[in-house]
RNA sequence: GUCCCCAUCGUCUAGCCUGGCCUAGGACAUUGCCCUUUCAAGGCAGUAACACGGGUUCAAAUCCCGUUGGGGACACCA
């Protein structure tokens, strides 16, 4: 048994959506399991397109949902000169012709061959003028067969059997000298000795005209497999207008990698009726025939749930640790330096249950930070009222007769003098709620006591009874 | 137009290969109830699907054929 080798190759024309990182899972998932390797390779051989950010942009991308590869990245424009002479060996051994045709010409052909309802192919008018040196401009193209059949054994959808009579003589060698897609990709599949292609659904009929040049250039043929397309809601496939899919936009709306890691794999592939799997249940449990065969609908509402349980069960240092650079950019990066990474952690245990994206929880944390609150104009209005304040004196009073703060001991006091009052439990609690955090919705009161502490909680409780007593301003 | 792929709740899916255990299971979303100091979280319950038509078979979501519908490909893009 050979050792299993998987590529993920993306065209830098722009960032690494959705749909690449799932393509560079699936492949990861299948190198790690198989003890195999993973190779990163940048197809650039459009030089149009092709841009240095997008590279970066990929990168960047692998890196965030940690896939991490064991060879590149390579990059094809570094490897002109390999395709040039694997072309150029093609042509010597008949397999390849000169073509002249220019590029505008064939353009309009295949206009005209559309508008006549017929199949925008090549005509093959250059196969048999046998040019030995074009003198002008010039492509190579392969001698497709003609006849016969290409059959693919996909590891996903199984047998599949393509006509041969279908093919036309594609290029392999732009006039430019630069290698095309359908080329450069046998060529190096070959000499980097991959043993799995596995891609989109989109490269499903690449295949038979790939399968061909693999066999004249003489290279064994890899396995090749086909994962089904990510829809947006409308089923069409998923681009800019179905919102964001760049994989760093969900970086930035505050999703974890994980979370991400696990919704996209879930996204076409299944394990019975199991949801959430670590990292290393995917690497285990991953097989090809539970990859599903149709296209599945990206859902935007899975992704945030998976998220949030993500932030529930994560260590909490670690979901603090992704929060941080959240908190700067939200201008709180002082406050954030003055504070112990034990008390941030404690932080996020206690709004994790309400939050599902760290932008979120960036809202929800606020309050903590700093020794005044600022309060929500309309939850002041309402519970910090004159009549009030007595009652939040009196709160006051017990609390500042305690010593330390024990939630406990806390909360006792607390419901002691509901009782004494005579008031239901949220009648004192609502006032005391916007007192500590300015806000009406917060996580229970004495876990906030806890987490704003002793000084800090007696400060706010008098501070709100200071603004109950003046009444709205 | 030609070729290829696909088809289970609104969505992701289990079941299909190896027909009976399917009165079709789970998850997201949604609705109701419970819990409750607020907001959540959680618990319980509910609504909701085998595209259609033919076969094969004692028996079909599962196998076969067709129809319809959706998607993809047909570049000197990848």
């Amino acid at each position: 048994m050979t050792q299993v080798r998987v590529r993920f190759a993306p065209s830098p024309t722009g960032f690494l959506h959705i749909g690449g990182v799932r393509t560079a899972l699936f492949n990861w998932l299948f190198a790690r399991q198989q003890s195999g390797r993973f190779i990163l390779r940048i197809e650039d051989t459009d030089q149009s397109r092709s841009t240095e950010e997008s590279i970066q942009a990929i990168i960047e991308g692998m890196r965030w949902v940690g896939l991490d590869w064991d060879e590149g990245p390579f990059r094809q424009t570094e490897r002109m000169e390999v395709y040039r002479s694997y072309a150029l060996k093609l042509f010597e051994q008949g397999q390849a012709y000169w073509c002249v045709c220019k590029a505008e010409e064939l353009e309009a052909r295949r206009k005209d061959a559309e508008a006549k309802g017929l199949s925008p192919r090549y005509d093959g008018r250059c196969r048999h003028r046998g040019i030995a040196t074009p003198t002008g401009e010039a492509a190579l193209r392969f001698k497709a067969p003609q006849e016969g059949q290409t059959v693919v054994d996909d590891l996903i959808k199984g047998k599949i059997v393509f006509d041969n009579t279908v093919l036309d003589d594609l290029i392999i060698l732009r006039s430019n000298g630069y290698p095309t897609y359908n080329f450069s990709v046998v060529v190096d599949d070959a000499l980097m000795q991959i043993t799995h292609v596995v891609r989109g659904d989109d490269h499903l009929t690449n295949t038979p005209r790939q399968v061909p040049i693999f066999q004249a250039l003489g290279f064994p043929i890899p396995r090749f497999g086909h994962l089904p397309m990510i829809l947006g809601s409308d089923k069409t496939r998923l681009s800019k207008r179905h919102g964001a899919t760049s994989i760093m936009a969900y970086k930035e709306m505050g999703y974890l990698p994980e979370a991400m890691v696990n919704y996209l794999v879930r996204l076409g592939w299944s394990h019975g009726d199991q949801e959430i799997f670590t990292r290393q249940e995917l690497i285990e449990k991953f097989s090809w025939n539970h990859v599903q065969t149709s296209a599945a609908v990206f859902n935007p509402d899975k992704l945030l749930w998976m998220n949030a349980e993500y932030i529930k069960t994560s260590p909490p240092g670690q979901v603090a640790e992704a929060l941080v650079p959240l908190l700067e950019q939200a201008g709180l990066g002082d406050e954030v330096r003055k504070v112990a990474a034990e008390w941030l952690a404690q932080l996020v245990v206690l709004v994790k249950e309400r939050t599902k994206t760290l932008i979120e929880m960036v809202e929800w944390v606020k309050p903590y930070f700093g020794e005044a609150v600022m309060y929500e104009e309309e939850a002041a209005r309402k519970f910090l009222t004159p009549a009030m304040a007595p009652v939040l004196q009196k709160l006051l009073a017990r609390f500042e007769a305690l010593p330390g703060l024990s939630k406990s001991s806390w909360e006792e006091g607390f419901k002691k003098l509901v009782e004494d009052e005579g008031i239901k439990m949220g009648q004192l609690a609502q006032p005391v709620r916007v007192a500590l955090t300015g806000r009406t919705a917060s996580p229970g009161l004495f876990e906030v006591m806890e987490a704003l502490g002793r000084e800090r909680t007696l400060i706010r409780l008098r501070q709100g009874i200071a603004r109950a007593k003046a009444g709205p301003s």
